[in-house]
DNA sequence: CGTGCCATTGATAGGTCTCAAATACTGTGG
DNA sequence: CCACAGTATTTGAGACCTATCAATGGCACG
């Protein structure tokens, strides 16, 4: 497990995620000052990027890759908080410890801000505070929705919601909609989705292999799902019939 | 059911919740912009404020006593995702409809700002987006512990955790350490508990009279309890031993 | 062709929910 | 001040769901 380092200095210009990350707001002369304050690391999957309690100074955009927050237990106990895509923000500005335990589930390439400078930044540029804002208010509002289904959603149901917003999510990335069968790629181990399910990994197991034997989903391996009626996976999740326009 | 209407005018330098509120950082002149655009309203324990989907023209500080946010499924399960509490922020700048059914839980009073001139004041206002940020931020984190919490905790310590929470922000509201033997007001009905919880009201009600049983609170009426020793209700509420020193 | 990780499946135990009834509390009107 | 109605809470019995413990299967990689 070696931390794959830093690679080569990129334009901000070109990044993939400049329209949506933190610095999306940014003007051209923002940016070149971002440029001068940032730096890119990569980990594999499996890597920690930072452990809760440990010291972190830097603050940091997911650029490629897929990247967890999770809280544990004393007993061990996990539960995932957080599901970091391209684009999302770690680290909290003001604060010097990190909170929760950041885990790459993929390989993973971060654009990484030393913190004092950005903390600088941030205090006279409002476009990135304007932005950040927004983000951490769908961040809080995802949670939201999360403690919903933590809370009162049955096994079933947790499942068909997981696959339902990585099936969303794949659809617009792909630029096409809902209707009509879907495919993607499941990036989640199934410990993983237990962990953020709040269930086993056996009990996702069951569930996964109850809706393929109820036809909801069929598999191509472990990890490709089809999903042929996206509405009757919907109802499975137990949503609103809208299936959460909010995000 | 009636709304208890606005109050008088009451000038933001005097106001409870000056010091802590999305207004906090605030100048004099500030100030003077939002006393412009600021009306309070009142209402009583038990009604609602907005309904999840409904228009929302205004954001909100609670200024007194304690409103709550809910998320309901198609079948009527219910989850609390918001417990707000004085000084709490209500509202999402640059949305038109309320995302969750928000509760007066006890008599309230709400700091009410009409909401296109408050997000105009915004843009131009970093002192107000800085503070909003922050709270958002704070919100965040409470929403995670509580994700943990829904996700991994057994009853006994759902309650257990509440209960601490609980004595832990009176202990602060006192300026009395935790120290000690504590006492206080628990503002929840056993539903609401429940729904906080993710659990039935039931449930709750066995759990509480489990951690009576066992010493580790006792109750004078239904809802005020004194807990002998601190250490003891943390350890029950499984949390690290420090119990979220991040709050 | 092992080795190790990930996933599936089975049997059983245990925790929480559901349904039901009794009890305590609050506020109201006589 | 008391009786009553309505709400909140407690307690019980049983069912159901998910966790736990255990074994097996499948796939990638050396």
């Amino acid at each position: 497990m070696k931390d794959a380092g830093p690679i080569d200095h990129q334009n901000c210009g070109e990044c993939p995620i400049r329209h949506r990350a933190v610095c999306a707001r940014c003007e051209t002369d923002e940016l070149a000052q971002l440029e001068r304050i940032k730096y890119y690391r990569s980990f594999e999957a499996g890597q920690t990027v930072v452990w809760s309690g440990d010291r972190m100074d830097f603050v940091a955009s997911v650029v490629s890759g897929i990247a967890t927050l999770t809280q544990t237990l004393e007993d061990g106990r996990r539960q995932m908080v957080g599901l970091l895509l391209p684009s999302d923000f770690v680290g909290r500005p003001g604060r010097e410890i990190a909170a929760y335990d950041v885990t790459a589930t993929t390989d993973l390439v971060m654009c990484c801000f030393r913190k004092k400078p950005f903390e600088e930044m941030m205090l006279r540029t409002p476009h990135i505070s304007q932005r950040l804002l927004e983000m951490t208010l769908d961040e809080l509002d995802a949670a939201r929705e999360w403690m919903l289904l933590l809370g009162r959603k049955t096994a079933r149901e947790k499942i068909a919601s997981l696959l339902a917003i990585v099936a969303r999510r794949d659809a617009t990335l792909k630029l096409r909609g809902v209707a009509g069968p879907l495919e993607f790629e499941l990036p989640l181990t199934r410990e993983a989705m237990a962990d953020y399910l709040g269930l086993t990994l056996e009990t996702v197991s069951r569930q996964i292999s109850a809706l393929r034997r109820d036809s909801v989903i069929s598999l191509e391996g472990k990890r490709r799902v089809s999903v042929p009626d996206f509405g009757r996976l919907l109802e499975e999740a137990g949503d609103d019939s809208d299936g959460g326009y909010l995000n």
